[in-house]
DNA sequence: GCAATAGTGTCTTTTAGACAGTATCAG
DNA sequence: CTGATACTGTCTAAAAGACACTATTGC
């Protein structure tokens, strides 16, 4: 306990460290479901490196920003304020990741409602959508590919970044709320369920399925029904608002525990 | 497709970006067990900031050094080179987090087994042991004291970051084989127990926990049995060495699907 | 009425908890 | 023998899968 000198006088004082320092990035996994498939949306490359390979949209983290808050404004810049779920992923740190310098990126998964996803593609038409094939086993890597079925081959470990998310989003699925991210306010248990087989890659027994999202808590039923159906309309239901969170922070927003 | 000149020569032009660059560092989660309770290995700061609260050991990622590089480099520097599992845990960046600078973290989680716990106190004198207290739902926050039961406070937001690798722990103990990173290469069923009761902080049914252990497929007995009991000896297992897997990159080692 | 999908009832299978029992050591 | 702990058998309870059944819409 021998201190002198006041914290105000040490930090006065304090020279920042003035080693070389690597950039860091925030790089978006925007994912939304589109014909049944996991969708990502993706910026080609028109200049090196990897010119014309599909890229996830990124930028680099500000000096006096957060960098949930880095995220948040790439989202904003490139995907025409398109409204997500954001969910900071993993970072990636491998020195030679980029050519160019050294990056550091924080991968973050965007999570679109089908709303947020026509309307991110309507306000900035560089994004590409790539369906993301995946293994129901999901141990490993994924493909991505164009409307037309061909291939898009991501630019840098953004391949790696995408298998991780899917991994993640698999993961957390069925014992967090992640999945009412895709979803818009009201849905039935049908859409609920399909949007669980999307990710998952597999089919799954509805009255299993039915039983364990009602006995979970998570949802209101509203009384309402679906409209426009040519068969018996579903009840449309809601996210259970729990308490104890801000508006703007709800429980699927926190950290990871699985993962 | 409009490139008339070879990615050497962008290369070559390239100017590296030259805004302001946060520092990045990665802070390690020494976690053990010592008493039955998960233990945290600690610095007691001398400096400002935060000087005579316990901090995480931690260094800035060099400019060459892949992150898991710097983590590991790290174990070295401040455990005196005890073996540990590394995995990253979550990147820490809010502006204010260090009143010095900006510094982003990238916090990973270090599991010693009982010998590795050991070794680093006694390499590292330094180190402060410090009980972590998590209350078995453990929504939240933790608490940490030393060995004569004073409170530790925490430098930074280091107790937010301890109380993410709880619950990332305990997150993963269950489906995954992290479990054993604390625990030595023969172990008996009743120490594996012992320490998933430790970081879940409840108790659990042994017959139970055993048929749920052996249908895994992740044990492999090996006929021994352990010696100097004044009851009957248990027998000794060993964790199966799965295929597919490079001899220092076991499957508790990659990143985390849960959370 | 038919076609299509929503929603439920029930049987079976699997998995976990509870708890008592036997087995094997030191002394 | 006792005491302590390893290990197992078995009953019960809870959860999940399978599958058929009823309900409600448009036409």
């Amino acid at each position: 306990m021998s201190q002198a000198e006041s914290e105000a006088a040490f930090l006065a004082r304090y020279d920042p460290a003035d080693y070389a320092r690597p950039a860091v990035a925030v790089d978006l996994v925007l994912l939304g479901l589109s014909g049944g498939r996991p969708t990502l949306l993706l910026l080609k490359r028109d200049r090196h490196p990897h010119a014309g390979r599909h890229a996830l949209p990124g930028g680099f983290v500000g000096i006096d920003e957060a960098l949930d808050d880095a995220a948040a404004r790439v989202l904003r810049e490139k995907a025409g304020g398109a409204r997500a779920h954001l969910e900071q992923l993993y970072t990636f740190g491998a020195v030679e990741r980029d050519p160019r310098m050294r990056i550091i990126t924080v991968a973050y998964l965007a999570l679109l409602t089908e709303a947020a996803f026509a309307e991110a593609r309507a306000r900035a038409p560089a994004l590409i959508p790539g369906a993301v094939a995946a293994s129901p086993a999901a141990e490993g890597s994924v493909t991505v590919h164009a409307a037309d079925g061909a291939a898009l081959p991501l630019a840098f470990d953004h391949a790696e970044i995408v298998a991780l998310a899917i991994r993640r989003l698999r993961g957390k699925l069925d014992y967090s709320e992640v999945g009412f991210a895709l979803l818009p306010e009201l849905f039935t248990l049908r859409q609920l369920q399909d949007v669980h087989e999307a990710i998952l890659g597999t089919g799954l027994n509805k009255p299993a399925f039915r039983r364990r999202m009602l006995d979970r808590g998570w949802l209101d039923p509203t009384g309402r029904f679906e409209t426009g159906t040519s068969y018996r309309p579903a009840e449309l239901y809601r996210l259970r608002q729990t308490s104890s969170q801000t508006p703007s922070q709800t429980s699927w927003q926190t950290p990871a525990q699985g993962d």
